[in-house]
Parts: C-alpha cells; structure tokens; sequence
DNA sequence: TTGAAAGCGATACCAA
DNA sequence: TTGGTATCGCTTTCAA
C-alpha cells in the first residue's frame, strides 16, 4: 500500500455523505443505518431512503477509513507459500480462510516472495493485521514478532520446528515425518537408509527436520542425498545409486519418490527387494504407480481448530504462548517397502 | 476489515507524531525525511534525528491512514482459488506476484470461498483496489465489474472463456486445450472420443470449455463422462468401459488421466491399443508412469507479461479493452496414444 | 429520532 | 530548512 504516482480518480468514489445528501440525511444516520447500529433506533422510512440511495450509488464502505476510525482491523494476515501446495495443504488453507471469515476475520494473503524476514514484517505490519499466521514460508525472527505485535497484532502464530520467542507457536514437528519413515524402515530390516533433501529453495525448513528427525532413529545409518525435481536429477541420483550401498530410502515426499523411484526401477532395481522406498504426504499418485507407494501421513490441524485458536489469542489479553503439538504421523505401509 | 468487537490496544501503536516528538521535530518534517521527499531539503543531522527516533520506537507507516490521504492504493487485488493448483498454474501466479512487487504494488490475495460475485465484489471493493486480477476463482458480472470500477479500479482483468463487459478481458480460451486434444486423437485414428468432465465443484469454468472444445472438432463423437479425482470412480468408469464403445479418451488433464489410465490398465485393458488416453498440463508426473501419458502442453502468459499489462492499464486513462490471446495450446505424444 | 463535530494517522500545501 | 494545519472517509459521543 504504497503511493507515490499519481493515477487521478477519473470518476469520484461515492462516499457516505454523498449518500447523506442523496438521502436527504446527516451522515452520522447513513452509519447508523448501513451498520445496523443497535444503540439508537432509527425510523423505518429513514432506513429504506438511505438504502435506497447507497444503493444507487453504488456505495461501498472504505475499509482504510473505517479501520483508522476503529482503531484496529479485523485482518487476518496468511503469507502465501512460495511453492506449489499439494492437495492436503491447500484443503487445510481453505478451510482455515472458510472458518476464520466465519469469525468475521478479513484473510488476506500477502505474497513475501524474495522479501526477508525483515522486510515481510515491515509490509505486514503496515496492514495492521490484527493476527498473523505464519505457516513457515518466510523464518520469523523474535524481533519481527516484536515489530508486529508492536503494530497491533494481537496473535503472531508461526508453525515450525522450533517456536519463535513471543509467538504463538503450534510446534508442527516435522521431524516427526523423518522419525516414522525411518523407523518404519529400520523395523522391515533396513539399516543403510538414504533420506532425499530437494535441492529447490525454500523447502529447507521442512526437509531439514524431516532428515534429523530420521538420524534420531536408533539402528539407522543416515545418507543425505541432494536431488532436485527432475527426472535428471533423479536418474543421475538413481545412476550412481550402486555405489552408494543403501538399502532403503525415505524420498522427502510422494512427490520426490515417485520421481526418484521411477528412476531406480528404469535403473533395473528392483523395489522393494533391492531398495524400499517411502514418501510422505499420502498423496493419491502415490497409489497409481506400480509397485504402490508407502508413505508417511500427516494429521493436519483442522482449520476451524487453528481458527478458534486464533480468535482466542485475538480477544484474550493475557498470552497464550503454550505449545501445541497438533501434528501427528503414521507410516502406512504400501508395495514399495 | 469490519470492526465490531472491541479488542483495546495493550500498548499504543507508536505514529509519526510519536517519532516527532521523541525527535523533536514536527510531523511534517517526518513525513519527509521517512518518504525521502525530493522537493523539500532537510538538513542531515535532522534527517539522522528522525531516523533514530523511528528506529527506537520501532514505528511503522500506518496503510491505511496513508491511502485514505492519498486518496488511492496501490492493492492489487487477487482472488485465491479454491482448489489446489497445479505446479505450472503456481509458478505463473508466483511470477505474476513478484513482478507487480517489482512495478511497486501490494499484491493481495483474497479469500473468497463461498461467495457470491456480488458479495465479492463488494468484499473487494472496500479494499480500494487499483486492479483486480481475476482468473476464473469466481465468476465476475458486468455489474460487479461496474462496483470495483466505481470504487477505484482502474483494471479489472478477466481471464475465461468469455470476456466480462466493462472488463479487461484476456481470452485464455480453455477450449482450444479441448480441441487440440481430440484433433490429437482423431488423427491417430480415434472417433469415439470420451472427454472425462470432473464431479468436483469450481471446474466447471475450465471443465466445460475444455469439454466443447473437443466437441467442435470434426469426425469425432464426443461422450462426456463425469468422473471424481478418487480411485473408486476411476474404478466404477473403468468397470463400465466396455460398454461404453469408446476407442479413446481425453481425461481433463494430467491427474485425472494418470489415475483414469491406472483404472483401465487394473481392469485389463491395453493403452494405448484398446484405449488411447490423453491428459493436459504437461505434468512432471505424467512421464512417470508407464505408458507415458500423452498430453497438451498449455503455454501461459508470463507473469511478467500480465504485471505489465495490469501496469499500463492502471496508468493510462484510456480503456484498453483489447482482448488478447494468451494461450497456446500444443499436443505432445508420448506413448499412451 | 436526527445532526454537528471531533478525531483516527499520514501527507502536502502554505507560511515563517 | 522547518512547522502549522487542512484533509481523506468513517464512526460515535454529545446535543438538540
């Protein structure tokens, strides 16, 4: 919300008192009536004149001018994800957005593409949200929290690894991803076990927790093995897979392992007898590819659950900073392992 | 951004008038040195005064207060859609977004699940929008159309089969993704041609131009078949496919397809031989399986393209309501046709 | 039941 | 070079 140039109104933008003078009334009785103001009563035929001329009008509140009244807003800001969002997450956005407009919430993504943690903090900040949920697409500092918060927001609710001093942290543990695949492949009698880390930008914050939590896994050798979303990468990675001596693999996600798995098959390896491998997400692809994939699922939060959270941190004063642990995983076991 | 409830502000959001004072300097001269006010020379040491002073007390420009003074924003407005998107439609959007950062806009992308055009609109309309980008998540009227103009909007773009008046239009015409599929197949030899149209709500607006398309090309007969993206009513169409008659099919795009072409193949029947299959989008996943699926590569705009496109229409006075092509559509056989 | 007016925060004109 | 001040659109208290 920047200005700077200067793009001219060529029609003037109906206001309220544009309406109160087409109506034949004060603007302090155009509010009262569009708002439905319950404190003063108001008579019928003054109500329908002035909904008759906001609607000639065309009239429509200004959200700036209303919320610099008020004090505050009602926005609820979501940074948009940089990458592209299977179907399980994007589920659980729309359902965060339905449930928080239930809320009366206004949700407004905000794009932070190739903005720091610092800049993305400022540009939120001068929205005045009166929450954000940051849901790791950009690493929060403490002091970006401090600078929201300080703007008036009431909830900064971050999901990741590790919580962010002074905000609200749901510990999405995606460690727990790396331990269940690992172990699940420990337990079939695996122990040199290769764990994909996409080599794309900005994945880091997931696939990092997804490896350490399998080299938490007792019995497990743990290889970190580079590899990015192309079939080439994925042959050169399944070319010199001999080498490598493992007999396992946990893929990153359905995704990486569909891609990776079809290379070590081309490779002539045989899966799951030369090497099992497992993905994460549960995604329904999974299930079309012969030998059918294993993978970890996730449990999402629910989004009316997040919503409810948040509304709660927005009304109540004092802060409830306790950690929620909302993430639960489970290996299910396919053809591939 | 509505108001109604009343959560007190703990801590004052500190203004410029705080900045002021704790600088010892007037408003004015804040306002200036903080926006770098070319017409105006402030000596150094007060430009240094003031900056501390900001820095100190953390201060943040307030958006609203300052766009409600200029009397215009620099929003761009973009309707999230609803359902998940793929890779390619995700990379143009991310584009798209840091482009018209580049060219000084807020991108803002609002939620609009569950509702009407007219109650989105005016949802939209009291952000003050300068342009709003809607490519299909809802379908605009010309009457929502006149509400944004009336409000601000000096671009509103619309991306569909058919332009909206009043609108900037950008005929990305789905239907030639459609007919490029069944010339495909036609010229392999096929004439009964099933085109998968999917159970799900919200794709009607690609679903259905996609499904005409096929049906204006000549020499093939078209056989709509609804489908939902789950294994079962993959299974159920694949179970009644034979007697169905059909010699091939356009399954929607690349998902659709993969788990369409998994159905037939688990009920015996031979791709390409029995049943030619063909998907769009060009997904990464679509070479994975085996036979490689068949597809129509889709070119976007650029988002590049778009930005400026948005940009030029924001500044110039004069209606550019040019329609413009931006699609091409291309088949790519692979080997499931 | 309705109206007059103050004030939210930032900017830019006009004076000093 | 800097400061005072009117203004943007809206809500709400206080008076009438």
């Amino acid at each position: 919300m920047s200005q700077s140039s200067k793009p001219p109104q060529s029609a003037p933008v109906p206001t309220s008192a544009d309406v109160a003078r087409l109506a034949g009334v004060s603007r302090a009785t155009v509010s009262y009536v569009l708002n439905n103001a319950e404190a003063v009563r108001i008579s019928e035929p003054t109500r329908r004149k002035v909904r008759r001329a906001a609607e000639e009008l065309g009239y429509v509140p200004h959200a700036a001018a209303r919320s610099l009244r008020a004090g505050h807003t009602r926005i609820v800001l979501l940074p948009t994800s940089h990458v592209p969002i299977g179907p399980l997450y994007s589920a659980f956005l729309n359902e965060l957005q339905w449930s928080l407009r239930r809320l009366d919430y206004t949700v407004v993504q905000y794009g932070s593409l190739g903005l720091s943690g610092d800049e993305a903090a400022r540009a939120w900040a001068e929205l005045r949200p009166v929450a954000v949920i940051s849901l790791g697409e950009i690493t929060l500092s403490a002091h970006n929290v401090a600078t929201l918060k300080r703007a008036g927001a009431r909830a900064v609710i971050t999901m990741g690894p590790v919580g962010v001093p002074g905000a609200h942290a749901l510990v999405l543990d995606q460690s727990e991803v790396g331990t269940r695949a690992a172990t699940h492949l420990v337990e079939r009698g695996h122990r040199r076990i290769g764990v994909v880390v996409p080599e794309e930008e900005g994945m880091e914050l997931f696939s990092t927790p997804r490896l350490e939590g399998a080299r938490s896994v007792a019995g497990a050798v743990i290889e970190p093995l580079p590899m990015a979303y192309t079939e080439e990468s994925a042959a050169a990675l399944a070319a010199r897979w001999p080498s490598l001596g493992l007999d396992a693999v946990f893929a990153y996600n359905d995704e990486y392992a569909m891609l990776l798995m079809r290379a070590l098959l081309d490779e002539g390896l045989r899966v799951p007898e030369d090497v099992a491998v497992i993905g994460a997400d549960d995604l329904l692809i999974g299930r079309l590819l012969r030998p059918r994939l294993s993978t970890v699922q996730i449990e999402l939060p629910t989004g009316d659950h997040l919503a409810e959270l948040v509304d709660r941190a927005v009304r109540e004063p004092g802060e409830i900073t306790r950690r929620h642990d909302l993430i639960s995983a489970v290996a299910i076991r396919r053809e591939s392992t």
